[in-house]
DNA sequence: AGTTGACCTGGAGCGCACTCCAGGTCGTAC
DNA sequence: GTACGACCTGGAGTGCGCTCCAGGTCAACT
């Protein structure tokens, strides 16, 4: 199968524009095109745009991603590299994951002490807005 | 106690240039001063902006956290509205910390795969380099 | 034949969150 | 008294990742 760029954005979930800019600084091969020179997407296309948008959201930058990108079509040979860049990324995913988490704990101490002030504000029958400076 | 700039910097691991950044776009109220104009931190301030490092972590965007500042001066009256802000980014981490789980089991599979292909390998007594194209 | 709509190109512009710079003022150390 | 280093100000510059634009081509519909 082959898909439009429009097709390809919806699948993709990346915008017409973001596809021809990732295009533009290689990190992805200019698909086919169609007698009228319009893009032609392939399935292939689609799952490496796929695993992008995966890389994308772990928050790798683009110039890892390209380079990523420029070593699978290095062959066999550039397999190491290519899966020490993923062992890297799963290390810094992992991490960022933690600080959320420690972050997430911080929020919900906060929001706790929210909860306890609306909870006392309740007992003396005033209301949030009563109790305004 | 009070602190320079520089210390100040040093504790809550921002740079003096994004203090005095984070001043001009009123995320933090302007610090006491010395004798001689320099800026002088306050424990108070110190946690504010350990707080603040906090929501900057969880992706929040500094229009937000602006808000969330610029609601602490509107004393118990802005609690509702400061809590919600807190509830919301808890659910953006949330979201993001799941979705970041997502991408990780990915690498992981990226990674096994890769892993495969190194056994495969080194059964055949070949190298990596060995393989190239 | 004309209009519409999707697509094309090269290049400019944008929002975010800093980061850097020039030129100046202090207070302390020599 | 002068050299130094830390600090000050207002404003310009940076890097990232898009996003938008003008002006043009092409195929299909009416």
């Amino acid at each position: 199968m082959s898909y439009s760029i429009a097709e390809a954005a919806r699948r993709s979930g990346l915008s017409i524009d973001t596809l021809r800019y990732y295009e533009r600084i290689k990190l992805v091969e200019p698909p086919a095109r169609d007698a009228a020179g319009r893009r032609a997407y392939s399935d292939d296309d689609l799952g490496w745009l796929g695993f992008l948008t995966k890389l994308r959201l772990t928050g790798m930058p683009i110039k890892r991603m390209r380079e990523y990108a420029s070593l699978r079509h290095h062959g066999a040979a550039s397999a190491g590299r290519r899966k020490s860049i993923l062992v890297d990324q799963r290390t810094s995913v992992a991490d960022r994951i933690a600080e959320l988490q420690a972050c997430l704990d911080i929020l919900d101490y906060k929001i706790d002490h929210y909860d306890q002030v609306e909870r006392k504000v309740l007992g003396t029958g005033a209301t949030m807005e009563g109790i305004s400076a």
